[in-house]
DNA sequence: CGGCTGATTGATCCCGGTCAAATGAGGTGG
DNA sequence: CCACCTCATTTGACCGGGATCAATCAGCCG
């Protein structure tokens, strides 16, 4: 069930990490920006629709801890997973400049988010230059991102194309705080791995065991570990540049 | 070999005209814009590169006439068109934010563009707010269309991606006016549609004809017809949402 | 203990890839 | 005007990666 929720406790931590290396914020940026946060703090289950396709939109959410995805469904039941939101990163700033919104999002895990309203929230970019500016950029990260999912979903072998996942993701949970050495939580089912690479259950449960077998990754009970990042881009003809808008943090 | 222009001749209609279709623009602003563009004309034969991956961006440009696509290549050579570019629509604005810029954007045929430099945009956002809000709806709205790609290519049949592919450019090229009755220009030889597709250029070839066979479509000399509009977005499985942003024009 | 969801395995099939060659359509230089 | 080259489209034959169908197994919860 959805909730308002009223704890503290350094959530907003990880947002204010991603935005700092996302663009340098000021001070005055990060208190407004913490402020806003903790007026609206909501939960949700795992299995939550928080947006569906259709859907007018009035507010902007962050997520605070946990993971959601993005996707879009066809008339006869066939699902793509177009992204996942993982924790730190935005629902859908600006995206009240739409009249409704094209895909849905639901929540993968249980998730903590804050919802500013739309009037807050352009206050707030209206008085925080630094703040806008790094909304601009997740906006600018995230077109750069479902770009290489075209070609992720175009262009590579199964293998290439969850292997590529995997890099991804793990670098994107990086300048958040959440990867820790070389494994990182990793709460989805292969349904929805099977989704977000383009692939049906059965073949992405093949090539998961392929990646297994050579070494390359392990995935138990939730959590992702690479054993040599390398390696694992490297089989995923990954190329960073995509993701430089994170600077070295 | 790119060229700076100097004709004029109503050359910022399909940008001005798209603009309103995306947002309602003061007169103010589409006479700034207009100049704006007016003093940066440029062309570019078919083919070119305007911008590579890994490039420093610095100033905005928008296509007044001729398609580009946005793509992305592997180590190998594998090939994947993310987008295309069609006339009135913006390469990539804000994309100065970025240090370099993660994708190719290539000429299919000659084009006509006009550029503005990072400081001009940015003084036109300051001053004109309906300016900067199209261009945030023009940001929205490709991500929203790379979304729908990322169904198209993980997700559709080959039918079903070319067939879509078309509605789409159709769907786009409406507003700006470039349709005529159910037929429009479409520039592209088979081998980039094959790349915008996920496809081999053989099976798009094969496809091209099953389309052309069942009568939806005719593809002549660089001119799609589209018999019935409906019958094709219908084995599209095409669902027009992701572009309502275009209000209707 | 039964029911449910998610992971795994096996067997078979087919869509779309690959390789190779032919045809066509401009363009160009002699 | 023709020979030749290049690039795009088309066709044919064959192959294989990944889909589909169908069970089985493993946790987990009530």
């Amino acid at each position: 069930m959805r909730s308002q929720s009223t704890t503290d406790g350094g959530l907003a931590q990880a947002v204010i990490r991603r935005f700092h290396a996302l663009r340098p914020l000021s001070d005055e940026a990060v208190g407004a920006l913490e402020q806003a946060i903790l007026e609206g703090l909501f939960r949700a289950g795992p299995g939550e629709d928080l947006v569906a396709e259709g859907d007018p939109i009035d507010s902007v959410r962050i997520v605070l801890s946990g993971w959601l995805y993005r996707h879009k469904t066809l008339e006869d039941g066939r699902r793509q997973i177009v992204n996942f939101i993982l924790p730190g990163e935005t629902c859908d700033a600006h995206a009240y400049l739409l009249s409704t919104i094209d895909h849905s999002i639901t929540t993968a895990t249980p998730v903590t988010y804050a919802e500013i309203k739309r009037a807050r929230f352009e206050k707030l970019m209206a008085s925080e230059r630094t703040l806008a500016e790094a909304f601009m950029c997740e906006t600018l990260l995230n077109n750069a991102i479902q770009r290489e999912w075209a070609i992720n979903l175009g262009r590579r072998a199964a293998l290439e194309k969850v292997a590529h996942l995997f890099c991804e993701i793990y670098e994107r949970l990086r300048p958040v705080g959440l990867v820790d050495g070389n494994s990182c939580s990793f709460p989805v089912t292969q349904m929805d791995l099977a989704d977000a690479t383009g692939l049906s259950v059965v073949h992405l449960n093949r090539t998961i065991q392929e990646l297994r077998a050579t070494g390359l990754i392990t995935l138990r009970e939730r959590t992702l570990t690479i054993a040599d990042l390398d390696a694992l881009k490297s089989a995923a003809l990954y190329s960073p540049n995509y993701l430089q808008l994170y600077r070295q943090v």
